[in-house]
DNA sequence: CATGAATGAGACTTCATTCAT
DNA sequence: CATGAATGAAGTCTCATTCAT
């Protein structure tokens, strides 16, 4: 029987997993890309240089410049929405669940900056599409939150006073922030690469030092979030 | 009494408001744009027509594209933290003050849907160079926030459990968060104008109903939001 | 006998003298500006800004920028001819009158070589239109070199191997080229003005040292120049 | 003999032709609508028309507008400076190796009067730059003719009246004068393309006859170049 | 006459995408 | 499947010129 004819120009069974590392290879490429230069100032060439494939080769994994971002995505969100899962899965009890949810999301940035840069910075640079696209994903992941909170509200361990889908948006927007704060001080763009030209404005904008309260150790950035969600600013009334 | 000549003469005091004026024009327009399209999205010529003015005239009041959006960053952020500021000052005690930020921000979202979106949403577009650039008045923001919780920690009425500059960045996050949420679940876009091409995926993707805990009334979200601020999440054990 | 008034506003007897005036203050700025930075790098508003008027009177006192360009040519051009028609005038016999022509025409150019450069220089960047306009007081100049060595062919002076005619526009030739290098040799632009940015290529090219033979002192160009249109290259053989 | 693997991977013989040959298509193409238009006036598109490549193919030969005039003036003189090294090398004694560089120079101005025209006339559209660039290959051409002067004036044959540099200046701007009157007093532009409005002037300006002097024979030219280097106006004295 | 803000046509250049090899 | 040269649509910005004041 010989199918190498036919293999060798399907090339299915041996193509694929060639193939999906190929693929694999160009959204690494592409985060690199993404996060250093930002999604508009990325052109598909510096991702295929970056990849080690041929322009037109990307276009034969994805739809276009627009589809790398969204699978980019996609395959990101996926490793993320697994390891907070996995985090809360094995974490017992509403309280010990949040805050291993927290302290898992920030690992997570802190372990992964470049993927958390594409996906707290640069993602947002198409927002509003990828808002108007991602929720199905994003959803996900405000409902693993929203699921522990609610668990808690059920119990007893949590308040009630905060419905617990917004109480599942609010702390996210908590992390969001405190890992983009975190992103934004960390140590300049790598390499060589020019890390895409600032705004032009004219207006002179030597090098800043990172703005306040904007350089600090992530993990402990866990505690604070655990903290103020859990038992909020007011002082407790001492008994 | 005639001040004619002088005023022909000086023809400053008439030319400068009609400057200001078209000026502002200019920057409302953007700010329509920016947030139907967004920033990258935005045509200069767009912002001109919907302006009234031809093309070149843009560039009579800004430098260039780039320097349009941070003008109107300047310019809205500046009325964002002046009502922050007079919110803020208008309470006693930090607990009071603190309740007024949320409340006023959240407000401000709610009359100003527009501009918030730019702030919100569309100034991401560029983020990390806006970042870059906007950690003055941006700080400026947090700056006040977190004097209000130093104060708060001062006199005990909070915890200084978390660093006020950190505890001021998650309650801004949570602020931020519910104000995208709102934001995009509003109405879809209006007017004639295509609301600038979603992400061409080529997957089909019709109206999607607004995802999940996007639909609210902004207004209760600052209760919520104080809510979680002031006493977390745990119930306060009784007795 | 009050005539304030209308004279004020037709202003026309009183007038010609200031609008002659002001006239030759756009000529000089002009001049000055197309020196500086070329005529097609020149900005209308540049030339407004140096004349100290307004953009829009250039228009009042020049049809359009070329008519600019023109009209500058032609004011200076006559002020050349007048120059080098009094030395010919001047001098008595061919040799003596040839001489004079040379010696002239490179004083002029030393004299005012911001007149000079643009007559050397810019004026050519619109050469062939130029030409094409200017062939008229440009054969002025010529003619008068071409009537000298005619009448020296006359007289017996000068050989009549070359017709007088190509004769005079070899003359022209050299001492036009032995300008031109000297100019381009001069010291660099004056003045905050950053002289037109160069040839944009990204071929780095740094200050180079003024090219070979470029250098030099054009008071003894004329005596170059008559050398070798008296007496040629050829040692002219002993005995 | 199989070669057609190796050929197809390295898949450079092929292909380096191939690029050179279009880069020369782009060049010639640059060539005949700069001669025409003026470098000014000559839009890329033109050039890309004329070349029948699409506008931004031109970008993957070139820099931008201005490396392109420049490759091309280095391409063209490169010939002429060959031409012109190995005319001279071709002449034996100082006085035959300057009559064969002028013969050669004029001779490669009626051979290739596009070429010349662009390199005599428009690129002085620059030529302040061009020449603050371009005195490298500039000073090549001036060199060939010094040095043939100085080895005259070392064997005697030439007077050493006048510098080697200077007198090859002035030859050369002979050369140049005549190349520039014979040129512009060709025929008027071919084809259907507009030869580029000339100077908007207002002023009406018909068919000029020819200027004076204008419309000659250049092979003669070099009769007479030859005649005034060598010999001088003057007459000898008869013995 | 003078002003200078406004105009808007048009050029250069970029870069996502295609397709012949 | 892979390549990468070629494409050409489209956007930003400039600047000569106009015209209402």
């Amino acid at each position: 029987m010989t199918v190498h004819s036919s293999e060798a120009r399907a090339g299915r069974a041996s193509a694929d997993p060639d193939r999906a590392a190929k693929r694999e290879r160009i959204l690494d490429a592409a985060e690199r890309v993404f996060a250093q230069r930002g999604f508009y100032a990325a052109k598909v060439a510096d991702i295929a240089r970056e990849a080690g494939v041929a322009d037109g080769t990307i276009y034969l994994y994805f739809k276009n410049k627009d589809d790398l971002l969204i699978c980019l995505f996609e395959s990101r969100m996926e490793r993320v929405i697994q390891i907070l899962g996995d985090a809360v899965a094995g974490a017992a009890g509403p309280r010990a669940q949040l805050r291993a949810f927290v302290a898992a999301y920030l690992t997570l940035i802190a372990d992964q900056p470049t993927a958390a840069e594409v996906l707290t910075i640069e993602l947002r640079q198409s927002t509003k599409f990828m808002r108007e696209y991602s929720p199905q994903r994003f959803g996900e992941l405000l409902r693993i939150l929203a699921t522990v909170i609610a668990a808690g509200q059920a119990t007893g361990d949590f308040t009630d006073q905060v419905p617990a889908p917004h109480a599942a948006r609010m702390i996210f927007g908590m992390l969001d922030e405190m890992a983009l704060a975190w992103l934004l001080g960390r140590a300049p763009r790598r390499r060589g690469q020019k890390p895409a030209p600032p705004l032009a404005t004219g207006r002179e904008r030597g090098k800043m030092p990172a703005p306040h309260g904007t350089d600090f150790d992530i993990s402990r950035a866990a505690d604070w979030v655990a903290a103020l969600v859990t038992t909020g600013l007011e002082r407790r009334s001492p008994a």
